[in-house]
DNA sequence: GCCCTCCAGATTGTCTACAATATTGTTGAC
DNA sequence: GTCAACAATATTGTAGACAATCTGGAGGGC
């Protein structure tokens, strides 16, 4: 097993919450793959602490739709049917479309612009070769400071809520990611512009587009 | 204290997800109001469970937004601003109209059909003079079926997370419950008719009405 | 009278051991 | 050779005890 950053037991043992970010990007950067089991035991020598902590971080997953737990037989990294995908998809349209919308709204009057700029920025400097995990990082930090400048609390929770990071594991999205970071990159420019229309038509046709991909797997599959 | 149906101890023990709904059933019943504490101890004795069961269902609960924990001091029932208040019913006109559109459009292909038929019967028929307890339960039966109709995974997902709960104990939604049922009923209506517009529309003019109450408060507090 | 320190109580965090359950592999009959 | 019953292993579920931490109040110094 290599020892990334993410397993490295010289990092702080994390709480419960850490372990859940930890196997959430796990799953983003093709450390786990779905449908994987997920052992206390093993999670415990892995982040060094009790099955306790465990435990919490496997019952936060699941609320999140992220594993899936049997009585008696433990927790699952789940998957998603095509089809499923698909609504996921739909979803995260809406939410994403509300998110940059309200973004671009509230542009002017927020100290957020800055990171939102500063993300965005980043994205367009690594457009060109980068590491999975450089763009799994600098994604996280775009709609973290999307989240932030949308300024909508509620909105917030559900976007962590929403099971994409299955699908991107699942259906290797990694791969797409020169494309998938230019066009997130126009998105954040149209927010910084202040144009809640444009911002809000690009970012639901960028989930368009991961639709169409879906459907492609339908067919295939 | 009273033996509701809730609490009684002559119910099996209930799992951690037992647990949650019990809790979220009580907040909008008025058994429990936000800013409360949930000492681990009582939920224990109320539940007859051991400490592990309730730790687990106030994990689920944090990561709903229903608890927010603090280290060492335990778990107490979050209280939404009425700014917040307001950005959870954004949201939820989006996801409720989304529902009410696909519900529509999937109503002739569905068994489904049966069950919102009946959950949206049921609201009518008790729509003067019913209890809390009779409202909030025909309430969740008609999401419940609305959103098995509506047939998409991670819409009943996500609905499952928004927290209206809250809302709806801490601004006394309960008084409205007449209005609303009917409200309600208008859309049920529409869906069995397979209109997805008008199901939509109607849909989130009954969330639209919402966010006017809480903007009251937001002036009055 | 006011404030600071310290102690007692209450509550949560964590570890350990054991019980309950499911999975896997083995043996034997047919 | 196939299948069923059974034993062995692995994994999770639960209870108990103890440690760590926070809260609230009493007591003493200024």
């Amino acid at each position: 097993m290599s020892t990334s950053v993410l397993t490295s037991n010289r990092m702080r043992k994390p709480s419960a919450l850490g372990m859940v970010h930890a196997i959430i990007e796990g799953l983003e950067v093709g450390e786990y793959i779905p449908g994987q089991r997920l052992v206390e035991a093993e999670l415990c020598a892995r982040f060094g602490v009790g099955r306790q902590a465990v435990r919490d971080a496997l019952q936060q997953l699941q609320v999140r739709g992220v594993v899936s737990i049997t009585p008696n037989r433990g927790a699952a990294l789940v998957t998603l049917t095509p089809q499923q995908g698909i609504d996921t998809l739909k979803v995260t349209e809406l939410l994403f479309g509300l998110a940059a919308e309200s973004a671009a709204r509230k542009i002017s009057d927020g100290a957020n612009g800055k990171r939102l700029a500063l993300a965005t920025a980043e994205l367009e400097r690594l457009q060109s070769s980068m590491s999975p995990q450089d763009f799994v990082t600098a994604r996280r930090k775009f709609y973290s400071a999307l989240a932030a400048t949308a300024n909508n609390d509620e909105l917030s929770h559900l976007l962590a809520h929403v099971r994409v990071h299955v699908l991107r594991a699942q259906y290797g999205f990694l791969r797409l990611r020169g494309q998938h970071a230019s066009e997130l990159v126009a998105v954040g420019k149209k927010i910084l512009e202040g144009d809640p229309a444009e911002a809000s038509r690009l970012s639901r046709e960028h989930v368009r587009r991961l639709q169409e991909t879906l459907k492609e797997y339908e067919k295939g599959a």
